[in-house]
DNA sequence: ATGGCTTATTGTATAAGA
């Protein structure tokens, strides 16, 4: 919210029921002009409405007991919302869309796929079909937009910190990628590479081996933009402090700065 | 070594995440 500066965020929580001081906080410190949220676990009646009202935020959210679950907050106005993809019956809460200040904002939660032979896998790569095809149309209504979240996948040997140790693993196998290649097709662009970026640059860490500490991650989470927004983008960058507080989520906060 | 943490659940072991 800065002078200047319209800044947007995403971060994957892990909960949001455990997450929600830290999200507080990190609203407080950074006043982000758009916070997209992923895996809140929660069904819309416990969503934290009025806590983020209190903090100055508005909030659009569609949840589910224990899994998935997204969320978009903006201090601006939240307006022409749309949950899921339109004509892709998926009962998994995983995308959220609205109008934020003339920008067509997407937040999303893409599945994992477990495994490469895995049912899972399978459902992915259909639901990134679905969602290309989608906003392909999506991205003509609205030629400002922005596609945040957890995409579960790394699209490059430089967003993993072991490549040779994970060829063909899902989160980096070839169909993922090709994948994420075909959103960016559609004329969106990685926001983070836009920009020099220091070399292990990574979103996300396992709890377990002492992930964080060793800095063994992947940059799985992304802030695409499109053509027209593409011109505007001043700094991305990822904000690994909420990563080292006591109970962190797994994953951290993707920013990007639009000169308004 | 397919483990290792963390979360949530008609829980006290299981499923899922990535």
């Amino acid at each position: 919210m800065s002078r200047g500066t319209f800044k947007l965020a995403t971060w994957n929580v892990n909960s949001l029921n455990v997450r929600l001081p830290h999200v507080l906080d990190w609203l407080a410190s950074n006043q982000p002009d758009v916070l997209c949220l992923q895996e809140t676990k929660q069904e819309d009646s416990k969503f934290p409405y009025a806590a983020l009202k209190e903090a100055g935020y508005n909030a659009v959210h569609i949840g589910q007991k224990t899994y998935n679950g997204v969320a978009i907050l903006s201090p601006h106005a939240i307006e022409h919302v749309q949950a899921g993809i339109p004509n892709y019956e998926d009962e998994q809460k995983r995308v959220i869309t609205a109008t934020i200040k003339e920008m067509r904002i997407v937040c999303a939660y893409i599945p994992n796929g477990q495994a490469v032979d895995s049912d899972k896998y399978q459902y992915k790569l259909s639901w990134l079909n679905a969602l290309t095809d989608w906003l392909k149309a999506e991205l003509q209504a609205h030629p400002n937009l922005a596609l945040l979240g957890d995409y579960n996948i790394a699209p490059d040997d430089r967003d993993c910190h072991d490549p040779a140790a994970w060829v063909g693993q899902v989160l980096v196998s070839p169909a993922e990628r090709e994948a994420f290649q075909k959103l960016v097709n559609l004329g969106l662009h990685d926001s983070f590479r836009l920009f020099e970026q220091p070399d292990k640059s990574f979103s996300w860490w396992d709890y377990r081996m002492m992930g964080f500490r060793r800095n063994l991650g992947l940059r799985i989470d992304h802030i695409l933009v499109s053509d027209a927004l593409k011109p505007k983008c001043k700094a991305a960058f990822i904000d690994k402090s909420p990563r080292k507080l006591e109970r962190p989520s797994d994953h951290t906060p993707v920013i990007l700065e639009l000169i308004q």
